[in-house]
RNA sequence: CGGGGUGUAGCUCAGUAUGGUUAGAGUACUUGGUUUGGGACCAAGGGGCCGAAGGUUCGAGUCCUUUCACCCCGACCA
């Protein structure tokens, strides 16, 4: 892509409101723009990285087993009363009447519609097990959204639902989820905790969070310094009664280290996280109550053993800022970057320069290698700036030491500068990515 | 859903206590010129129903009433 035919509106001054930086970045780069309250818009870079997220998602459910669908946004009222959740959910399901009159409902998850997707078409134990998903745009009528796109009331999720005759079947089939969620998030270059969550709303018998570890988080986590342990403060301390849970709470907060890992003998220490994703064994919750039944070997009808799995698309884009910014902005990484190389022609009115610029620039394309080439009038300092706003991992510069034979390869998380030969610059380039 | 705050140019904000020509700045944008290695400089421009409705007044961005939107703290949710 041409920077000076891409639509990226970036900014020095970020909107008012924005506190996190991803917030922050995200509008100032140009990759978000604000609706209404917790509704946003993408513009072309972040829906790039949406794309790239996408894809891993895809890739690594595949690998798994699973198939991808796509079911309608707008639910039918009844489903959500045959499970109890059009109670349960209250004021965050968003309810409207079509021009006959029916109601409706804007999908905030979506058990209820697989499980009605699946019913009286699987039936037999014959056919289990199957894990379907889809990547499907959520709206939560959320009393409060807020943080960006962190906490929005419309925001992009995977959500995986899975089918089987046995909670055994179902156990080996959230393990590999787990596998297949920590492929995903160490794929995109994040740092992450898989710690033990409480079932909440969703209901089932057991579930775990994926949690990438970032300041700005919204949940507390005990996590063991030696083993894998981890798990929500809200689980750890396991009481019910809030007002113990609060002086736990202060007590735990005190501790200097001498908390014990449950699990092995660490050390554990809180942190705070974000939650991005969120797998669970549902068993029979939604099965039972929607009558999705197939026929046992013994011809005997039985609901569904399910799980569900989901996955934050756009809080992950969010996380990735949250955990990869520094002052100047956006650090993405490799696999969530909009685009891997930027070139920067430090003077426009330099021939030489442009005549390499734009045959690197062609060479990469054709190479597959998804590239930006920064042909505006802006001066050198002003494409540096945008460079780093924006996040691209690698910049080549293509500026005065030309004269010399030389280009600089400009790393935006180390912001070091390399001197390359520039003949070998293509080859450097194909290296790093 | 409780408590608090803010709405003026695309964006960030002055101006409102005490009503008074044609509503301002920075930035962004357009044109011309000078620049060209870290968000340049000079000059000339375009851009506003001062959130909306009603009221008080000779006169309202400013005062009064109503309403809408957005943000923050909390509760809720995940």
């Amino acid at each position: 892509m041409r920077r000076s035919r891409a639509f990226i509106p970036t900014t020095k001054e970020a909107p008012s409101d924005a506190t996190l930086a991803s917030h922050i970045y995200l509008s100032r780069a140009g990759f978000i723009s604000q609706v209404a309250s917790g509704l946003y818009s993408y513009m072309p870079m972040a829906k790039k990285v949406i794309t790239k997220i996408e894809n891993v998602i895809n890739q690594e459910m595949a690998n798994a087993g699973c198939e991808e669908v796509e079911l309608s946004f707008v639910t039918p009222i009844t489903l959500w009363e045959e499970s109890g959740r059009s109670e349960k959910f209250g004021k965050e399901l968003l309810r409207f009447h079509d021009r006959k009159d029916n109601m409706f409902v804007l999908g905030p998850t979506h058990e209820e519609m697989m499980v009605d997707l699946v019913r009286n078409r699987v039936t037999s134990y014959k056919q289990l097990p199957i894990n379907l998903y889809q990547m499907k745009i959520k709206f939560r009528d959320e009393a409060r959204p807020r943080f960006g796109i962190m906490r929005g009331r419309e925001f992009l999720m995977k959500d995986g639902y899975s089918f089987h005759s046995s909670v055994e079947d179902l156990d080996r089939e959230f393990d590999a989820m787990e596998r297949a969620y920590k492929k995903i998030l160490a794929r995109l270059g994040l740092d992450f905790r898989v710690v033990e969550a409480d079932s909440g709303a969703i209901g089932g018998s057991g579930s775990k969070e994926l949690m990438v570890i970032a300041g700005s988080g919204e949940d507390t986590l005990a996590v063991c310094d030696s083993c894998e342990y981890g798990a929500n403060i809200e689980i750890f301390l396991g009481a019910s009664d809030e007002a113990q849970k609060d002086i736990i709470f202060t007590s735990v907060k005190d501790i200097k280290g001498d908390e014990i890992c449950p699990n092995c003998d660490g050390k554990l220490s809180l942190t705070k996280g974000i939650e991005v994703g969120h797998i669970f064994k549902l068993g029979t919750t939604y099965s039972a109550p929607l009558k999705a039944h197939y026929l046992d070997e013994n011809g005997k009808a039985q609901p569904f053993i399910m799980g569900t799995y989901g996955m934050g698309v756009s809080r992950i884009m969010a996380a990735i800022i949250e955990q990869n910014h520094d002052e100047s902005g956006c650090i993405w990484t490799k696999e969530s970057a909009p685009y891997s190389v930027n070139i920067i022609i430090s003077n426009i009115k330099d021939e030489a320069q442009v005549k390499l610029a734009e045959e690197l620039y062609e060479n990469l394309k054709s190479l597959n290698v998804e590239v930006m080439l920064d042909d505006t009038k802006e001066r050198f300092g002003f494409k540096m700036k945008d460079a780093e706003l924006i996040g691209f991992p690698y910049s080549v510069i293509i500026g005065k030491e030309l004269e010399n034979g030389v280009v600089q390869i400009f790393d935006r998380k180390t912001k070091e500068i390399t001197p390359i030969n520039a003949q070998d610059i293509k080859t450097k380039i194909l290296e790093l990515l």
